[in-house]
DNA sequence: AATGAATGAGTATTCATTCAT
DNA sequence: TATGAATGAATACTCATTCAT
């Protein structure tokens, strides 16, 4: 009695497949990805994946579309009630401190989408896609050179966040941040 | 006709190695070294890899331990000059703005040993090592939240600069990091 | 959005998928045949290969049995004028010369047809059936051996022709014909 | 206890691979040709195969170029001894009929040969050099407008023969060549 | 009657590693 | 000491065919 009954309806399969990609890289790195560990993982078979996706490569490049998409989202969403550089600052402060604790998953991908992109053109328009959108949410209170300051900066932060193993504290993080954006602390 | 006339000694080559092994990794990525490559790539023949190396990911810690020690020394001799913060000013930008034009290739390994770092503990061990010589080097001159931070910082401005493709320019950059520094533009 | 606007009422479909095999068989060899280039080359959807054909090998062999029927018949037309071994020889040369200059993608499907009936019983009876008109043909105005023979000689002249990259002259085609018909040029 | 006790040293492998190439070629045709079964052909490991040829597509080339060299020189050894017209009908009698009766495995190589050079621009060079070899064996005793003009006589009537369910008799083959020799039989 | 989704067997090829020489 | 030949596991991908819809 075989494990999978010969499941032929599966409409959403084409949707978990680009979620499951963003674990296996997430756990395994890209240099770990292989369509045997996407179909495992997706609990589908193997011939699948190359069924739903012109190629391992498409399929990369469909995660990393929607983790960069979800991310932007977030970020936007986060700092959706900013409204002056006082709360702009608290925002800032939380993302980078709320990012390495939280969602290390995320960012981990987000690093191998980054180096991923330095190589592939097309993943470079999703990240520059990305970084635009980050952009544009800051500039809602910053002006454009400020905005991408701060990006570059809670940035570094939260990456050597995620890279040490002793974190930052809330006052160091808010610290520097505060004087980024001329705020007195 | 051999492709490789018997070269019988050669003292050098496990060094040769490692530095291809580096050049290869820049080149195509972690997902993308092989054996094979390096092996092509060092003008050596294949059974040479795993002879003097117990195996390719032996050889892969060998070759980011050098990366970052290599990184870590050229830090160190740039801001080996620096005896205040003013000074410590234009060490940075210089850095920040000198990096990301004359050593893409560095960085490109640099973020390649960080998300190997996140899966391999014995990678951890010498991004720790770096981390901590970078801090060592500003501690120099700076107290040591003020250290963390500034190297957080300007690692996210080299990352943004890297991928963005309209860098950032050298104003903008010397103005964030003085507000960092707390120094007088 | 589907490839295939639900074309719901296609009688000759299983006309064309036959036609479009043979310009497969030509652009790819048999080897280079699948189910999906013949689908793609009819503008069809996959499954409609196998719905219309028990199989690729039936559909292979409906094609090969349309082709050999349109080349007797192609032979039998090209002939029909002939009353005497004179009239034989001029169109005799014309075959050869006509059949390499103007229709070498029939000449390859032809042989490819040859190779595949020397595995297939199911072919060889097309290919005998084919060999038997040609010698009927032939017989309206020569005696059996001679037909046999011609078959063969042209055969051979109009295989050597497509295949060399000098193609041989009228005169030298129609010299050899002449011969072996026993026809003073 | 397997059936291979890991046979390390087998200096001849190379050369048994494009052997039992041919002879997988003549039972399953180029279609059928795989990797597969060369390796288990030539009782060799699968890996085997690509590692001492570029691809199939270069085992294919090599492999066919053996088999025209062959084809080549068991052509001109066998017309060695001819010195005049009289003579050359009597070797070219025997090679149609011994050609399609002791080694029907060669011919149908031959045309897989002669097929896959239509697409192979490599594989054209290898039939060129053939039929340039043979005429040249042909043109010892005869003019080459006559050599060219048996050279395709005898491929199509021993391609007839070997299509063929009943074969041509001696006296029949012997009768058409003599006159496109113009010797009296 | 017709098809798009699905599948598992099969494809060529590459891989790190082993080991007889 | 060093290596080229060798291997079997793994790679991405394609295949003809099936079948629920």
């Amino acid at each position: 009695m075989p494990e999978h009954p010969t499941r032929r309806f599966d409409p959403d399969r084409r949707d978990r497949l680009v979620d499951v990609t963003l674990d296996v890289i997430a756990e395994h790195g890209l240099a770990g990805l292989t369509s045997r560990r996407i179909a495992a993982a997706a609990d589908v078979p193997l011939g699948s994946v190359t069924y739903h996706f012109d190629g391992l490569a498409d399929l990369v490049r469909a995660a990393f579309a929607r983790h960069a998409g979800t991310m932007a989202e977030v970020f936007r969403a986060h700092f959706a009630g900013v409204s002056d550089r006082a709360s702009m600052l608290e925002a800032a402060t939380d993302f980078v401190l709320e990012g390495h604790r939280a969602s290390p998953r995320e960012w981990t991908v987000a690093y191998e989408l980054y180096l991923a992109a330095l190589r592939d053109p097309a993943l470079r328009e999703v990240t520059e896609a990305w970084m635009g959108s980050s952009r544009e949410t800051l500039q809602r209170v910053l002006e454009p050179d400020l905005a991408r300051a701060l990006d570059g900066v809670m940035e570094g932060l939260t990456m050597h966040a995620i890279l040490t193993t002793a974190p930052p504290s809330r006052e160091q993080t808010r610290a520097v941040l505060a004087r980024v954006l001329e705020v007195t602390p």
